[in-house]
DNA sequence: CCGTCACCCTACATCGTTGTAGAGAGCGGA
DNA sequence: TCCGCTCTCTACAACGATGTAGGGTGACGG
């Protein structure tokens, strides 16, 4: 029975060894005020004596809430989500919440399936990050009538409150780091072509901006597209650009997967990172402070994404009637500068 | 309320626009045999009427049962377990069980915490994968009381089932590959010096069987030691090995990362891969597939594990009280032979 | 024609907790 | 003295589902 077999231990157990009411167990539990403190040590005792745990399931019947949220992300095996995941359990755990993830695949479909599915019962509500819908989408968010908090950029105006990042602003941070150290051939690994939003085109927006701010001219031939945006196709899209020959002294990977692909690439066709190329990614996986040289990043506030992120829905299921208005919330970003900008000497 | 908000359709709606008992909606809900076709019709008809769902949390109450099971994990960030936690995930989907993770850090006190702590209470089982016990911490398993299922190699004999990989044959196939290769200066990366159980003891052992099994010598000096399994690690373990100039022509490491990590800092020391050094990883993560050159590794068959683990989980939650005897099983494994040790030409 | 049986359905209690309402004790002030 | 208040505790009815027991049908065999 519900993780406790076995002995089962009640409130009824409980209230019979403390001779008092079963409701007075409850109340001691809960920490109502006004017991005497013999009674409340008595029922103490008497919990301690049997072990008794209090069923969760059957609070929550009573309650109308479960304690658990949804976190939905494309795949646990991109470090990203991985990472974002473990802040959102943390985040959740310290405010007394538990974390229910369910993969999408980013995978449209999923992603769509999961506002409806069972295991929305199971939860009193969902951080949503999806990756394969679209802004046509929108109109699936309709008639969500659980909190909800958005990630991510491929989706505005829904039902939800939103939590995102700053995307134009950082990458043109990143870029404009690039810049400061001298880079005036800055190339794109990532790009996605057509796409007006998602992170990808907010990125090479940010990109551009920054060249704009600093006089230099854009040049879409220094712009590598890649859809997936892993480490594979990364290298991929770094090994194209230099064998365009572009004159390239600086590449800015959309997400550190692709950075790390394209340090690799460059390793590969032995370019000195920095000396030759400096290299800049996105995103401040754990990863970065590891490779050789360490990946210069942007840290995207990860953890107050997160934390944000689990405090709105934490409003919304506590005071579900509150028409209050959908907030959308930035999170402050830096930059990370290491030894793929700076070279050894200046980094750790 | 429990997901669905507002609305808060039950089955006394549903009883009543059907105009039928409550008990025989739950009936259909069920697939009760004994009820009129015309009479399941019309209670079908009522829920789709009212878009009706079960409310999970009286069942489960009713039933006790929660239909959610626990996974303990060190962490999310580390590739292998993040691949772990995604294929448990899809095995407990597939037999209508929902998974609940929970990250220990690989830190003794959390692990321990994990077995007793209020999460239990939610999830009808536990999937255990400790990494910071050891085998003198076999009696924190004593009074376990619900269906726990271990994976790894760091306790054995508590009152579980216990799902392993065949660490020793694994590493053993491993190194034989290599020596198939002609390889015979063999380096290891990732070793626990003085540790006799657990991942890295084993594996050594078995390194050392193909070693002894070809009348090859066992040279201590290969032998890298690297305390965290990490590509960063596996780096400088490497850098140390390349140092002491010990004409290694091949190298095993304990674990993918280690093995990632090994093949960077050969190729930073210009050492070609595998014309020079063979390299063969364990683990078979999926970025594995993407390195270059692509790593070979041992694939440990983590999906059977997962679904194995799942199965036994299950088992023992349908009958908990059948004391049927703990069972081991230990999983295939296969060697996925790629380019850093065939070279590109043989490989994909 | 009646008992038996398979079939279909219902009433009621129950899972373990919490909200509501209110009862009784004790105390101070009018 | 009685009222009203605070404090402490209890009884009872929920929450929304399911298990149990049993009440009606109608068909069939004797």
């Amino acid at each position: 029975m519900n993780g406790r077999r076995g002995g089962a231990v009640t409130m009824h157990d409980v209230a019979a060894r403390a001779g008092v009411s079963i409701k007075t167990v409850s109340n001691v539990v809960n920490g109502y005020p006004y017991i005497r403190q013999s009674t409340r040590e008595k029922v103490e005792q008497a919990i301690a004596d049997l072990g008794y745990q209090v069923n969760v399931t059957a609070r929550n019947l009573r309650r109308g809430r479960t304690g658990l949220i949804g976190l939905a992300v494309p795949e646990l095996s991109l470090p990203y989500f991985a990472e974002l995941a473990d802040s959102v359990i943390r985040a959740a755990e310290a405010r007394g919440l538990t974390v229910l993830i369910e993969q999408t695949g980013a995978v449209r479909e999923r992603e769509i399936e999961v506002l409806r599915g069972a295991r929305r019962q199971f939860t009193d509500g969902l951080v949503y990050s999806p990756l394969g819908l679209g802004p046509d989408d929108v109109h699936e968010l309709d008639g969500i009538d659980y909190p909800m908090v958005l990630l991510g950029e491929r989706i505005f105006g829904g039902p939800a409150d939103h939590v995102t990042m700053s995307n134009v602003e950082a990458a043109k941070a990143a870029t404009q780091h690039l810049i400061d150290q001298g880079r005036r051939r800055i190339a794109v690994v990532g790009a996605h072509a057509g796409e007006t939003v998602g992170s990808a085109a907010l990125r090479v927006q940010g990109y551009a901006a920054a060249l704009e701010d600093n006089g230099l001219p854009f040049d879409p031939a220094l712009i590598g597209e890649a859809g997936l945006w892993h480490r594979a196709t990364g290298a991929e899209t770094m090994w194209r650009l230099l064998d365009a020959d572009l004159g390239i002294d600086a590449v800015f990977g959309l997400n550190d997967a692709l950075a790390l692909g394209a340090l690799h690439a460059l390793h590969q066709r032995r370019v000195d990172v920095p000396g030759q190329v400096a290299v800049i990614g996105f995103d401040d996986i754990e990863e970065t402070a590891y490779s050789s040289p360490t990946l210069s990043t942007v840290h995207p506030g990860r953890e107050e994404i997160a934390s944000t992120a689990v405090d709105l829905l934490l409003a919304r299921i506590e005071a579900p009637d509150a028409d209050r208005p959908y907030r959308q919330v930035v999170a402050d970003f830096s930059i990370v500068a290491r030894a793929s900008t700076l070279g050894e000497h200046a980094a750790g």
